[in-house]
DNA sequence: CGATAAATTGAACTCCGTCAAACCTAGTGG
DNA sequence: CCACTAGGTTTGACGGAGTTCAATTTATCG
């Protein structure tokens, strides 16, 4: 663990902002409570490696705010991420004990943490928790198999607007607010951590970016402030229909 | 539904070739019991589609013996496919009632089908069954993350070796094996299935299998009957080290 | 304002896609 | 029994989208 990391004192459950839709979703009040006697706050800053692929891991967490990615990485050094994590994702697996991936803080990041065992054990007679944790699942594994679908078979222009869309889209919902029209966000990643997301190099990333600008497809402020004026033409781009390709 | 499709007599459980293995591994003699009430199988021939994306799923099933695949499609007609089914696989969400996915027989195919509704019935009063697919759904996660991996940052050759691996590896498993020295199996895909999941085109598919031919990587007879002289050396190909990168 | 990381832009190259033709191989029917 | 067919597969030649390597510009934070 890093010198930046800063523990912090555990608010109440029932202010929390990601109550209503992460793992403790479904969880009535005395099962709040119990996971409440065991959670605990942990911050990091934008760029911190927070798990690295192999660790031994001794806790789950969810996130509460700020985004990390998930990233696997060949032994020459090519990296794809595999994963991106929003205020409400959970990370880790019950039953598993080596990380299987790096975990990477891209901006500054709030995880509501529990050991592993304990979780486990509250997991094993409050089915509430479990069952929120499968509906999670499956939601990231309808997400990856969209990334597959971007990765396998979309152009470079069409792999950079599936990426804002879909950005757009989890910023919007955070407000929730369904995306269409004018949408407006900051991006989350840098050009190299999209270039990971996307399969592509930096290089590609960047021009990409410029020539959707110059087609008035976004609009910058700065390298991070996007603006989208048109949420459908975005998704044509994409190559989706109208109705979005992504499901959940 | 096709012509093709034909009911059969369901046999007991018990001797079930997938029971330790399937949705239904955990479970005890009475939940056995209860699945074995409302299950029925159904049998497809290799090449036929038996979900469209789009329909309604009123059921949802394990592949008992064959192989299938889950693709995506875009409008213009490109493919990719997100799933590769092999016996003890999962098809269908409990709780979603549009499939998101064509499912499609590689080969002749047997499924143990069930109604959605008396399943997720059943699942509520049946932990057992839910812990069971959640297990198999983190597996799932963990093996589209893999495919992220491949899809995004392998060399065609790398891919094509990386889908020998993986397919070797499940039919060795199927046998209760592990993968290692020589292993001879069939593949249970066409090329173009192979070029749908590695996002290649037949062609290059078919160079590829070709150089690891000449170079003394794998052994064909026929098109489809492979032989892997050093399970070792392909992993090597595949660009995962020897311990191997697949989870699961 | 100046330093340093991030991002942009350019030019040359390369791997894979595209288009086209030929080649197997397992069925079919004469 | 063998010619014929059709789907699947192999191979070739060429072009292009994206990579690589390199130089420059921009942003951000002391």
């Amino acid at each position: 663990m890093s010198l930046h990391e800063v523990p912090l004192s555990a608010p109440k459950c029932g202010d929390c902002p990601i109550r209503h839709r992460a793992v403790c979703a479904r969880c009535e009040a005395d099962e709040l409570a119990a996971l409440d006697a065991i959670k605990y706050y942990r911050s990091f800053e934008a760029g911190q490696t927070l798990i690295w692929s192999g660790d031994r891991m001794d806790f789950v967490a969810s996130v509460v705010t700020g985004v990390a990615t998930l990233t696997q990485v060949l032994e020459d050094g090519r990296t794809q991420a595999v994963g991106l994590l929003f205020p409400s994702d959970f990370v880790g697996r019950p039953g598993r004990d080596t990380a299987p991936y790096n975990v990477i803080a891209t901006t500054d990041l709030l995880m509501c943490c529990f050991r592993k065992k304990p979780f486990e054990e509250l997991m094993g007679r409050t089915p509430h928790i479990g069952q929120r944790l499968l509906e999670m699942t499956l939601d990231e594994l309808d997400a990856a198999r969209e990334w597959m679908l971007i990765l396998g078979r979309k152009t470079a222009r069409e792999k950079i607007a599936s990426l804002l869309a879909i950005v757009g889209r989890r910023e919007a919902s955070l407000h929730r607010r369904a995306p269409q029209g004018r949408i407006v966000f900051d991006l989350p990643l840098t050009r190299e951590a999209m270039a990971d997301y996307l399969g592509l190099t930096l290089e590609t990333v960047s021009r990409q970016i410029s020539a959707l600008k110059r087609d008035g497809v976004i609009e910058l402020s700065g390298k991070r402030h996007i603006t989208i004026p048109d949420f459908d033409r975005l998704m044509e781009e994409a190559g989706d229909d109208a109705d979005g390709g992504l499901v959940g």
